[in-house]
DNA sequence: CCGCATCCCAACCGATACTG
DNA sequence: CAGTATCGGTTGGGATGCGG
């Protein structure tokens, strides 16, 4: 990433084109998609190894088949995921991340320690605002 | 984090208690937090030094003033932004990363340089899965 | 300049019923 | 088992107008 283009516009402080906070750039696609409610949590299961999908369903509890489905659809999209299916009687599915999926495990893996260990104090925070407020 | 504790019901496999994806999971609730359209814009934005409403309400593209003043809200009770009133004619109010925000900017940073990294990739994924179906 | 209140529509998402 | 289809409530979030 060498030299960067500005654009400027009246009355606004220049803004760098390949700016993820720019609407058209696509990282900011990307993070609407990991910031979605789902994503992050089928991903983190999905580290821990290929699954099925009622597997997935019990253990990211509160998911509906409905937004599982999507979710695991969109990160097929993405290339993110791959789906198998075996032809046996019942069906049965795996998923499991692609090369490109496991790298987002540990970007992932460091958010998920942060929130372990700024639950207890982000809790308080919350409770010291709701006092006051 | 010593030893973990397992709950173990019918038919499914033992699920530590502490688990992330446990919907009771303080782990969870900021996940869920961090997952909306625009804190993680935000606090991006901010990590970059302390910031005016409407100098925030100009980088983050596509935000409404709506729920920029509902994300900063959310920040300030989660104790990661703090917010300053300059009493003056017209107002001036700042917004500034706690310390415990600023933990956050990492992980956040990690997050970016991965959909920067992986942005190409991702769109040719969803090109040819688009084109075969 | 900053932000609250209201109205309102669109998207999200859960529940349910049905298929291979 | 692993979905698809549909319906309807809930929520997100934009537009607008007002107040300090």
């Amino acid at each position: 990433m060498g030299s960067r283009h500005f654009v400027v516009t009246n009355q606004t402080e220049p803004v760098p084109l390949d700016d993820p906070y720019r609407a058209d750039c696509p990282t900011r696609h990307l993070l609407d998609r990991i910031g979605d409610r789902w994503t992050m949590l089928v991903v983190g299961i999905l580290s821990e190894g290929d699954s099925r999908f009622s597997h997935l369903r019990r253990r990211v509890e509160g998911v509906s088949q409905k937004m599982l489905t999507q979710t695991l659809r969109g990160l097929e999209r993405d290339g993110l995921v791959r789906r198998t299916v075996y032809p046996e009687v019942p069906v049965r599915v795996e998923y499991a991340l692609t090369d490109a999926g496991r790298t987002l495990c540990e970007p992932l893996r460091a958010l998920q320690e942060w929130a372990i260990t700024h639950a207890v104090d982000v809790a308080a925070a919350q409770a010291a605002y709701d006092y006051s407020h």
